[in-house]
Formats: C-alpha cells, sequence, structure tokens
DNA sequence: CCGATATCAGTTTAACTGAGATAA
DNA sequence: CTTATCTCAGTTAAACTGATATCG
C-alpha cells in the first residue's frame, strides 16, 4: 500500500513532475541562455524585461513595472535608473497626474531591442524546435490562460 | 513602413510576447502562491523544491540539486545545510564514493512533503482550470520539449 | 485624511568568487 | 595529473523594510 504522503504518480507508478516545476526548469534553461544573450549588449535580463514592456506599452511608470515582476517599486526604481543613465530610456512627468513618471524608450533603447530581437527569436525558434507551429501556439495560449487563472490579471 | 527595430507583431499589428517572457509571468504567479503555501510550514520555495526532487530521484548530491538548480554547489550547500539542521534530510557517504555525500529524505521531510501535496495540487487545479484534461497534457509534454531542446543542445 | 507614487537610506538574503582538502 | 566534491571564507547583487514628501 501506497503511503499519504507519497508524491503523485502516474499509471505506472513513476513519480510525476508538477506543472510548476516544469515551468520553473524551462524558465531556468531559457533564463541562463537570455543571461548570455542580452549580455552582450551590457543588460541584464530583467533590464531586457523591463525595455520590451516598455516597447510594448506606453505610459507605464516605475510602479508599474514593479507590479508587472512582483518586486517593490524601490528595487524597480534602482533597475530603471540604471537603464536611465544609459539613456535607453526617459522619463517624464504626467501632465494629468504630475506625480507620475512616464516612462518611454529612447531612440537608442528602441534600437537595442532590434539588435536583441533576432537572437532572442533564435533561441526561443531553437526551444520550440520540437514543436508544431500549432503546438507552439497552444503552448502560448495555455501559459496564457495559466497565468489569468492564477492571477486574474487582464490579458496583454 | 516599420522601422527594423520593432518588436514582432500579429496579423493584426498587435504587439506580441514572446515565449520566454510568458513562461516569466507564469512562473512569477506561481512561485507567488507557491511562496505562501510552503510558508506555511517553514519551507521557501528552493528548499521546497530541493525536497521534491529528493523525494523523486535517489542517490543525489548537493552537486547534482545545483546542477539542476542552475547554481553553484557553494549555494546549493547552505540550502542543504539548513534542511539537514530542521532533519528534514540526512547525508551519508555514498559507498562507491567516499567524497560524495548523498542525501535522503528523513521520515520528518517525507511527512513535511505529505502535508504540502494538497494544497500544492489545489493551486495547480486553480491554474489549468481553463485547460481541458488534453490540453493540459498537452503543456506539460510541450513544456518537456522546450526543456530537452535548449538544455540537450548544449554541452555541460 | 487617504492612497499611490517617488525617493533616500539602511538592511537582509541569496547568490557569487576564491581557496584549500580529499577522493577516484 | 586531472577532475569532482565538499567546505570555509569573504564579497557582491538584488531584493527587502522603513521613513519622508507630494500629488490627487
Amino acid at each position: 500500500m501506497r503511503p499519504s504522503h507519497d508524491l503523485p504518480v502516474d499509471d505506472l507508478g513513476v513519480p510525476m513532475v508538477t506543472l510548476s516545476y516544469l515551468i520553473k526548469q524551462v524558465e531556468l534553461v531559457s533564463r541562463a541562455r537570455l543571461d548570455e544573450i542580452v549580455a552582450a549588449e551590457g543588460l541584464s535580463t530583467s533590464e531586457y524585461t523591463a525595455l520590451t514592456v516598455l516597447g510594448r506599452r506606453h505610459g507605464l511608470t516605475t510602479s508599474d513595472l514593479a507590479r508587472n515582476s512582483f518586486v517593490r517599486p524601490q528595487s524597480m526604481a534602482e533597475l530603471i535608473g540604471s537603464l536611465e543613465q544609459r539613456d535607453l530610456i526617459s522619463r517624464a512627468p504626467d501632465a494629468e497626474n504630475r506625480r507620475r513618471m512616464i516612462i518611454s524608450l529612447t531612440a537608442a533603447g528602441r534600437a537595442l531591442l532590434g539588435r536583441l530581437r533576432k537572437p532572442v527569436e533564435a533561441m526561443e525558434e531553437e526551444m520550440t524546435s520540437g514543436l508544431s507551429p500549432a503546438k507552439r501556439a497552444a503552448l502560448s495560449a495555455a501559459l496564457e490562460s495559466c497565468r489569468v487563472a492564477l492571477s486574474g490579471a487582464r490579458p496583454h
């Protein structure tokens, strides 16, 4: 008899890996690759991620980015300050709420993202090389479903 | 005309989110939930993860676990030392290689994993509540394919 | 007055690098 | 001789908490 504290097993009794463990493992390997790619442009992966979010959505503040990355505003402020010093982003007070400092990519920031586009796409191509286009699309859709189900957040 | 440094867009010109970004986002939300769940038993998510790996595979050392989590052996040694002090794991020299210290779960460690099984499963159920069983299975398979494609392609 | 944002300051944590001993 | 493991020690990086000011 199997004790109740055993890990979940499949039909053959093989210990199963949880979905969150699999997600973490894929995140670890893709993160390691991304670290190398963006380091060539002097960026950390966290900085790169912030830049891509800023390239996709407009009118964001440091606090918005902090919530997006599950860190405190003070932590994100340090990262943003570094990007600002390097002229990859700029900030300007929101006309409607002068407490908010709206962040924008500079031309240099957009150019940097442009240089990283191909190598990042190549890494993702390699990562999904075992999947048909349909399965890859299903993977993205399933991940988005997981994100929404757990956070209740609005779609991108 | 769209400058070459623009981010990828879909057929409607909507900026697209990369797969690695989606994976990171799902990892962030599931990680936040897992943090809360395992904190009830005085664990960090990293500690919980190490315990689940040890519950699934036998004969592992600190260095093995470090490789699995992409950290240095010294970092994993600190985590393992803490689990050992709490009697959740024990270590014994490998008979065939007395330099290796093989880690095993103690009865207390297995019991702890047992107590966490249901709440963790409940979180994953919630995360995949928008997916059919077939789609959830496909998600796991696709993630495993991604992991192998990226990590199998490189030495070390 | 309250809530959100920004910012300054100090602290903690979890990783890191380096060095040295031992076993196969 | 080389490589892998373990361990001790110090360092760094990136988060954290706390406090303060301002805007709406």
